[in-house]
DNA sequence: ACAAAAACAGACAAGTCTGTCTGTTTTTTG
DNA sequence: CAAAAAACAGACAGACTTGTCTGTTTTTGT
């Protein structure tokens, strides 16, 4: 197996795991045998732990963000384009693997000083955040950009919360509600 | 020692130390060393790690209800008494120890087979739904138990939300954003 | 085809974890 | 005041953790 394509099976063998046990309760171990590679292997293309929580992070969000974007172009020009984002999440919550959200629940489990990991989550929301923002621009101007950045954190926000209560709850209510309250504030 | 209070005593202990740097990462040893305990007496009064668990959600869950409880008596009656969950969130954000909700960084940690601790998560959420409920229907009331019922999902999800985000971005801007959004919809 | 790179299996180190158990001392309570 | 309860310290079992290292075999690129 070429070389990049022996880290991207990596990559996505841990995602899998990451995303489904969570990062402390999955083991090297368990990564490598699942992968079916060598831990020496494993130790080839990465430093440690941490870095395969970053790959994580990472591969996650670039999944996410380009289905998406696929997700919301396909919806009706205007207000439905952002309706989309939680029509989004519904299809989200029906994949049988559905644990909520990857960055939500890894920066639950790192300690508070690891800034390597809290910062990537945190550029990662601030991107989502402005993709949001340029649904905004391209289908409910609000004519003035501090408008525009302040609607789309609260998107943001209605979506965060929905996302991590349909996990909790295990129910859509939560994304439902999302939904209502995001066209009551589009009116 | 009297018995109950070197309960208490652990509990608080366990407690500060699981919010503090999560359930997965606080280990047994840890407890009864900042309890100053023997490993003996906890497991005298608690069978399990898990069960300590359990003892901790309930203990914060306990004082939270009181306080907010409190907090929300001494505001103007009225849509303030709603607008009141969101400051409580700014007091709350503002002490040292602030880390999100114990609830949502629990259940990030725990395998998701674990039926009882994420049942008496889903209950303490419930119970916070019919909290705000009963806020609405003092104050706000809508003549009709289903819709005050879905006005309650509503804020509590926003509430959810400023809380989560807030600990992400480690800012404020979260609460300002949901009492903004919970304005709106009480419009 | 041959040299370099990377895969392999798996032992090992050094530490962590939860929970049990022994035996002693202190505290509580009738 | 004596008996029962609960505290103490800490060794121990057994399983787990991440990461290193050795030596061998396979794959890759020129």
């Amino acid at each position: 197996m070429k070389r990049s394509l022996v880290r991207q099976h990596i990559i996505e063998t841990a995602s899998d795991l990451f995303y489904k046990k969570g990062y402390n309760l999955t083991g090297i171990n368990e990564i490598i045998k699942e992968a079916g590679i060598a831990k020496a292997t494993l130790y080839n293309h990465f430093a440690s732990k941490e870095d395969i929580c970053l790959a994580y992070l990472k591969h996650r969000n670039d999944t996410f963000t380009q289905d998406i974007n696929n997700f919301v172009n396909n919806a009706e020009k205007g207000k439905p384009q952002l309706y989309a984002l939680f029509n989004f999440l519904k299809e989200f919550f029906d994949q049988k693997d559905f644990n909520g959200c990857w960055c939500l629940n890894t920066i639950a489990e790192i300690p508070q000083e690891n800034r390597k990991i809290r910062e990537e989550i945190q550029n990662q929301k601030e991107e989502f955040i402005s993709f949001i923002k340029s649904i905004i621009e391209k289908n409910h101007d609000q004519n003035s950009d501090q408008k525009n950045k302040e609607l789309a954190r609260q998107i943001y926000l209605i979506y965060e919360g929905s996302i991590s209560e349909s996990k909790l709850h295990q129910s859509k209510w939560p994304i439902n509600a999302g939904l209502t309250i995001c066209k009551n504030i589009l009116r």
